[in-house]
DNA sequence: CGGACTCACATTTTCGAAAATGATAGCGGT
DNA sequence: ACCGCTATCATTTTCGAAAATGTGAGTCCG
């Protein structure tokens, strides 16, 4: 049997790196480290412990997702928020979340269906602890992520999912930008109570159109109660 | 001058890191480095004259490509390929390609034409000088990759053209499969001039089905010709 | 006073050694 | 003979020092 004491960080990721990985991408997802903010080594090394190769390789990984910006010989940054970002990742969200709903719901077995209702009832009890705040809870917003992941997870392309789960993380910055300025929180939970209907009883036409709504919402959201943070670069 | 639409000549890169990532990715989309072959870091070093962490980052970024399998603790191997695979990446290039191809169309300015236009000149230029295997011509290759890069450049979404790119990358690896295999090449000639033809006539409904019949015989291609290879893994 | 040049300084980038981990062969007990 | 255990080896993964590069202040001329 293993000895514990030897081994006393193994908690998450088999390699520093990819959990390094990991941390930085929650960190730039929710603003922790905000857009545009300069990663010098010296902090990231006191920050996460880990040595200047071990988080450049964390850094490669995130440039090539998009969250983080890669300026040769002058180091890494969050990447910056704006305007058109908002805008394309927005409309590659819809382009490719409408065409894999449309496919989970015509491919979508018994096994998809329960996933769908048990991780919108997850999210609807985690709602009930704090209605006013959600986007605050780390575990709301693990649970809205698994919820929607698992809305289109039987489309049946693994290539698409992947790519999908990238524009999901990039719109998640928008997403805190939006929560931390809009006054009133939006129906968030009837939106996904009335999508998870659609989907269940094979309302493709109306699914797509609810999914369409929900996502573009966002990015008025963030036009609406902070644009002024998207003009800064 | 004002700079041309297209630059033929990419800068070498400042980094190593950069430099061995461009050198790697074309040693795995040319079939090079063949799908499913571990990548050992004794050899690579031989190879492309790079420290372990220098090759770990540029390793690292084509795992994020879908270009390399990374298994942790166990070192890389190239991605291997498979039917499944194929017929994963061919369906999202269509969704995606057909979509930015209709954006184009809209958009396109007078740049935009000429650059379809003198990338597929360039093409037709190279392909004289060996019309029975272009695809063993690097030139060839690039001036391919360059025309249907200027097709939808005018579509307006960096973040799409980003996915495109790396969906056409993986696509090209099974050109490479297939081009070895085919006994005759197929009139791809014909089919560029086609599509050029539709796209600065306009003609967004012709130039989408020319596209996504483009895409789809190279699928059908290696499935018929090197279909062997795709069930080793 | 302004512009260009030089020289430290700060920071990133690269390297090879050292630690950690997985794979394998050899041994011993049942 | 078979299974489990251990020691050894091959390979990956991590580290901090050293080299390379960008940045900015200060200085010298026109």
């Amino acid at each position: 049997m293993p000895d514990r004491a030897i081994r006393p960080r193994k908690e998450f990721g088999k390699t520093i790196a990819a959990d390094i990985t990991h941390r930085l991408r929650e960190e730039i997802v929710t603003c922790g480290l905000p857009p545009g903010e300069p990663l010098r080594f010296d902090v990231l090394r006191e920050r996460f412990g880990a040595s200047f190769t071990t988080l450049r390789e964390a850094l490669t990984a995130l440039a090539a997702e998009g969250l983080v910006d890669a300026q040769e010989q002058r180091g890494f940054r969050v990447a910056p928020v704006s305007r058109q970002d908002l805008v394309e990742v927005t409309d590659a969200r819809v382009l490719i979340e409408v065409e894999l709903m449309r496919r989970a719901i015509e491919k979508g077995d018994d096994d998809w269906e329960i996933a769908v209702i048990s991780t919108l009832h997850r999210l609807k009890r985690i709602e009930q602890r704090d209605p006013e705040h959600p986007l605050r809870d780390p575990e709301w917003k693990i649970a809205h992520r698994q919820f929607h992941q698992a809305l289109v997870s039987a489309c049946g392309s693994a290539t698409l999912l992947a790519i999908r789960a990238e524009l999901f993380d990039r719109a998640e910055r928008y997403r805190h930008l939006s929560a931390s300025f809009r006054p009133r929180p939006r129906d968030k939970a009837g939106e996904h109570q009335a999508i998870m209907q659609a989907a269940i009883s094979r309302n493709a036409d109306l699914a797509v159109q609810l999914i369409e709504t929900h996502i573009r919402s966002t990015a008025d959201n963030v036009a609406d109660h902070a644009g002024h943070l998207l003009d800064t670069e």
